[in-house]
DNA sequence: TGTAACGTAGGAAAAAAATTCTACCTTTGA
DNA sequence: TCAAAGGTAGAATTTTTTTCCTACGTTACA
C-alpha cells in the first residue's frame, strides 16, 4: 500500500450518482437489475448504462464481480461516505461552508414545513443528551 | 408575455455557478470585476469568463447592460430563489426529499461540530417564536 | 495624435460526459 | 443441437461544457 491511501473521494457525475443512487438501493447487482431501475425513471439504453458501470469500475468507484458470466456490481465507497462528501462540497460551494446557513435555508423552503422541522427539532434534542 | 412566464428554474452548470457566486457577492459588475475574482481562487483566461458570461446572459440567467462599453452584468433571478431551487434538487437526488435526513447526516460531519449545531440551535429557537 | 491598454464578439477547438452500434460469447430451452 | 435471448466489450459518435485565439472597436494619455 503506498504511503497515503487513495483515498481520493469520490466525485461520481450526474449519470454516475444515478447510478450510485440504484446500488444504494439495492445493493449488489447486475447491469440488468440497475437498468431497470433507471427505465422507470427515464428511457435509457442497455448499452449506455452497462458502459458507465463500467467505465465507473474503471475508475474505482464499483467493484465488479467477473466470477460469473453476469458480473455484479457493487459500490467501492460506503454510501455514508459518499453522501457526506458531496454534502461538504454543497455546503462549501454554496454556503462557503456554512452548514447552518443551509439548515436555515432549509426551513425557508416552504415545501420542507412542519413536518420537516418538528423532525429536525427532534434530532436536535436527541444530540443534546 | 406568454400565458406562463418562462421560469423555468435556473440550472447553472459548475462553471456558471461560480460566476453565479461571484456576482452574488460583489453585485453588478463588468466581466473583468468577476474576472479578478475568480483569479483569486484558480486560473482563468478573461475571454474564458467572457464568453461564459456572455452564453450565460443569452440563456437568461444574466442580465446584461450594455449602455456602457463596459458591460455590466447582474443575475437575473434571485440569489435566494436559485440557492433554494438548487438545494431542493440536492435534497431531492441525495436524501429523496427528506430534509431531516440531510440534517442528520450534516451533524453527523465532525467538521460541522459544536458551534455550528450551536447557531442551528439557535435558528430554531428563533423560529419559534 | 498615435499607441498601448482594455473592451466585445465570433468562431474554433479541446475536453468531458453521455450515448449507441456492432461483434462476439454463453446460456437456455424447444 | 441449434436458435433465441441475454450477456460483455470495444470503438465510434454525439452532445455538452469549457477554453482560448484572433479580429476589431474604444479609451486614455504620453
Amino acid at each position: 500500500m503506498s504511503k497515503k491511501e487513495q483515498n481520493k473521494p469520490v466525485e461520481p457525475t450526474k449519470s454516475e450518482l444515478e447510478i450510485l443512487q440504484v446500488l444504494w438501493e439495492t445493493g449488489p447487482a447486475t447491469v440488468r437489475a440497475v437498468n431497470d431501475e433507471l427505465q422507470k425513471q427515464k428511457e435509457v439504453n442497455y448499452a449506455t448504462t452497462l458502459k458507465f458501470m463500467q467505465l465507473m469500475a474503471e475508475k474505482g468507484m464499483l467493484i465488479r464481480d467477473e466470477s460469473q458470466m453476469k458480473h455484479i456490481y457493487s459500490v467501492a465507497e460506503e454510501e455514508q461516505k459518499t453522501k457526506s462528501h458531496l454534502l461538504d462540497k454543497f455546503v462549501d460551494s454554496m454556503y462557503k461552508g456554512s452548514a447552518s446557513k443551509l439548515v436555515l435555508q432549509l426551513l425557508g423552503n416552504k415545501k420542507n414545513s412542519q413536518q420537516e422541522l418538528q423532525e429536525i427539532k427532534d434530532i436536535l434534542k436527541k444530540l443534546e443528551e
